[in-house]
RNA sequence: GUCCCCAUCGUCUAGAGGCCUAGGACAUCGCCCUUUCACGGCGGUAACGCGAGUUCGAAUCUCGCUGGGGACGCCA
């Protein structure tokens, strides 16, 4: 048997992070087992689903990498499919009309909390041998309840948390259709898994509690059962429920903060799942590895320091040419020119040691594109009457030697041990002089970089 | 309130009865390197929530407690 995963978000917002490392997982299951993986938009709620969240969840995953086989399927399309379904059960007598208003619902739930009970359907619809129903009201629409089996135990072997049963008399007979006839979750996805085939139902831990009763329609359909597989949530970088709040919980904010697509999968990867001591991976390694056994059960907290932590590796680890490519709508969007100054990768190349992120290097590329503005204080504490001199004759130096950076090097060391200074008191000055901060790759690589011309011009401006 | 789930360093985790005086990674601290800051190298601090039990032996199994979280919609 093949297996067949499917991601199944409802298109009411972006596609945040949890919901990335869910279709993660579930595309890397399908990957790993060789199986088919299938997008599947839940939009019956119709009030709440919009064409942009779609389009931003199709954008989220195209982000990570997530491709899919089958799909995306929308569940509004499938309408004919489900009420032919609820017709049948209907007639099986797995389902049956309740003529109860919301209002009725409403109050019967509060009676029961004041009762300190759960609050469920109390059946009062639900035929039975030799029971009386109430008259049905005029002119109200029914909705459709599954009837829900009322004794024994639903049980199920769960993917990544092991056995979970609840007792039937948990559960009650939820309702299948609306009034006005169109289907609900829980059933949908009963139909759905079923008619598409999925083999495992890979999804956050928020459905445990539905899962009994899906397993329970899927029985009653006659259906064979998929493995269900609960992830754990993904909690802030503060151990709080992921909010609006909690800055980057959209996936596509990753992007444009900086982070490189490997590395995030990569992180997203490490949240609740391992493979030994492996920190950094490729996604095909993933996809190789990746295991349910080895999914973690609890809640993890993100970690935006780690996740800096591997972007850099990242960006330490991509070709210069490559790095160039990825900065400069960065550089575009920080303001910078890049057309006429240095070749963006040999900054890219100074720079990635030192940026964690694509916006900190731009950020940090700053002067190579741009004369950095002349700090008075800066110069008074680095410019000394020491330095000066030195200065001075660097620059009648310079304009002969050969512009390489080991020529660059010998030009300035000369000048340190011509004057008896410490190496920092003229590479201070010079660094301020050429880029206007005191934090900054090494002197002759920046030189060298920004050409003889430029670097001439700006070191001039300290005579 | 009821039901369900979870519980190893600050964080992500390794760990499926002896290999654990609990390992790795991020963060943090110290030292080294050094042309500043980084990078890098070396080293350190730091955890099995509590209590019973099973066992020759428990981070690993069982139960209870505590603490977190989730679900209880004509939302998904």
């Amino acid at each position: 048997m093949t297996v067949r995963t499917r991601f199944a978000p409802s298109p009411t917002g972006f596609l945040h992070i949890g919901g990335g490392r869910t279709a993660l997982f579930a595309w890397a299951y399908a990957r790993r087992h060789k199986g088919t993986f299938i997008l599947r938009i839940e939009d019956t709620d119709v009030e709440r689903s919009t064409p942009e969240a779609v389009k931003a969840i199709l954008d989220g995953m195209q982000w990570l990498g997530l491709d899919y086989d089958e799909g995306p399927f929308y569940q509004m399309q499938r309408m004919d499919r489900y009420k032919e379904v609820i017709r049948t059960m209907l007639a099986a007598g797995t389902a049956y009309h309740c003529y109860c208003t919301p209002e009725e619902l409403d109050a019967m739930r509060e009676a029961q909390r004041a009762r300190d009970e759960k609050p469920r359907y109390d059946g009062r619809w639900r035929p039975e041998a030799g029971k009386v129903l109430p008259p049905i009201p005029d002119g109200l629409k029914p909705v459709v309840r599954f009837r829900n089996p009322q004794d024994g135990i639903v049980a199920w072997e769960d993917g990544v948390k092991g056995r979970i049963e609840f007792n039937n008399h948990e559960l009650d007979d939820f309702i299948i259709a609306r009034s006005d006839g169109t289907p609900t979750y829980n059933f949908c996805v009963c139909v759905d898994d079923w008619d598409m085939r999925i083999t495992h139902v890979i999804r956050g831990d928020d459905h445990v509690n539905n899962t009994p009763r899906q397993i329970n329609v899927l029985s009653a359909l006659g259906a064979t059962l998929p493995v269900y597989a609960h992830l754990s949530m993904i909690l802030g970088d503060d151990g709080q429920k992921l909010s609006k709040r909690h800055g980057a919980v959209s996936v596509m904010e990753y992007p444009a903060e900086g982070f490189l697509r490997d590395a995030v999968v990569n992180y997203l990867a490490r949240l609740g799942w391992s493979h030994g001591d492996e920190e950094i991976f490729s996604m095909q390694q993933f996809c190789a590895w990746f295991d349910l056994d080895h999914v973690t059960p609890s809640a993890a907290q993100f970690n935006t320091e780690k996740l800096k932590w591997l972007n850099h590796e990242y960006i330490k680890r991509t070709e210069s040419v490559e790095l160039a490519k990825l900065l400069a709508p960065f550089m575009a969007h920080a303001g910078l020119d890049i057309t006429g100054g240095p070749d963006l990768a040999r900054v890219a190349e100074l720079l990635r040691e030192r940026s964690p992120t694509l916006v900190e290097m731009a950020d940090a590329a700053h002067y190579f594109y741009r004369r950095p503005q002349a700090d008075a204080a800066m110069l008074t504490q680095h410019l000394t009457d020491a330095a000066k001199p030195a200065l001075a004759e660097l620059l009648q130096t310079l304009p002969a030697i050969a512009w390489a950076k080991a020529e660059i090097s010998t030009a300035i060391k000369a000048q340190v041990s011509k004057h008896g200074l410490k190496m920092p008191q003229l590479m201070m000055p010079l660094r301020v002089l050429l880029t206007g901060q005191t934090q900054t790759p090494a002197i002759d690589a920046i030189m060298h970089v920004l050409g003889r011309d430029e670097a001439l011009a700006r070191l001039a401006t300290g005579r």
